[in-house]
DNA sequence: TATTAATAGTTAATGCGCTAAGTAATTAGC
DNA sequence: GCTAATTACTTAGCGCATTAACTATTAATA
């Protein structure tokens, strides 16, 4: 059985909606092209865009906790244990359980992970031109702010 | 040994480039907090979101290969493989070889694949508007296009 | 101070998403 | 018309990402 004319219609008054058009769609594919971009550069290093962020946050703060680290960064503690995990084998960090809370593990850079402070920055900004050469700072600007507003409306 | 002033100046040399601030880590966090809302919208069909953008794909073209959906969405043919599987067992899609070229998988849609595009789009769109409910339609325009020109740069 | 509730983290199961390698079938080049 | 290259798809292995269930520890409360 074709699709109808009927249908059409219908699937017409949805359009918005409807993948590979629609708004969700485009930003995933954003995301995940931003990714396999950052992915490719950081293959020498043996490190994946996640653990780019979680250094991140412990560069700004070393020692964080496992749940300070994935509020940051509004991922899941779940999600975190893997990650932590991968990178604690690739001794980029250690972990350490606070001793006034045994509840709580603290996230430390080893020397190693202190290091890459000076490397990977520079490599995630050669992504992020990419992405935006031919965007005006102001339309960036804007940009990020109605990312913004839509991570207000969704959280 | 705790970061030094030197180095706090260096990080702050590439802070656009550092989570949790940067562009990369916002564009994944929308992606990712619509999946969220909208799966969870599906759970009751036991649907996913990515069977949604199978779903549309052959809502508008019945019939389409393997690489045909794969290339719509943007998508790896070895993702693709895995999605249709699981839809296959869900009887939403049946797998059809295509006699003049034996190579090429055809999808096609099974009675329940069809019936769920009377159902779904009104749901997607429930997401898209919780996420833009209070961005004009003029910004939204805007954004898209923006979406559109940092696809055109990393494709 | 026992009991209960809340919090921090892990584990397990399932579903993407990536790369690399493998199997068939088809096309191109000689 | 044989060989080599290309194309379509699948498989396997690993790394997120989600939910739900589980352990250990701490806090709240009767």
């Amino acid at each position: 059985m074709p699709i109808s004319s009927s249908d059409a219609d219908f699937l017409q008054q949805w359009q918005y909606a409807l993948a590979p058009y629609n708004l969700g769609h485009k930003l995933k594919l954003v995301s995940q092209l931003m990714y396999r971009d950052f992915l490719e550069r950081l293959e020498p290093y043996g490190l994946t865009p996640f653990h780019y962020l979680v250094l991140c946050c412990l560069w700004e703060e070393d020692g964080l906790s496992t749940t300070g680290i994935a509020d940051k960064l509004k991922q899941l503690g779940a999600t975190l244990t893997g990650v932590v995990d991968r990178m604690e084998e690739r001794q980029l960090v250690i972990r350490e359980r606070n001793l006034s809370d045994r509840r709580v593990v603290q996230i430390w850079l080893t020397e190693d992970g202190k290091q890459l402070m000076k490397i990977l920055p520079p490599i995630g900004a050669v992504t992020l031109e990419k992405a935006t050469k031919n965007i005006s700072s102001s339309e960036q600007e804007m940009f990020a702010k109605i990312l913004d507003r839509i991570i207000q409306n969704l959280s």
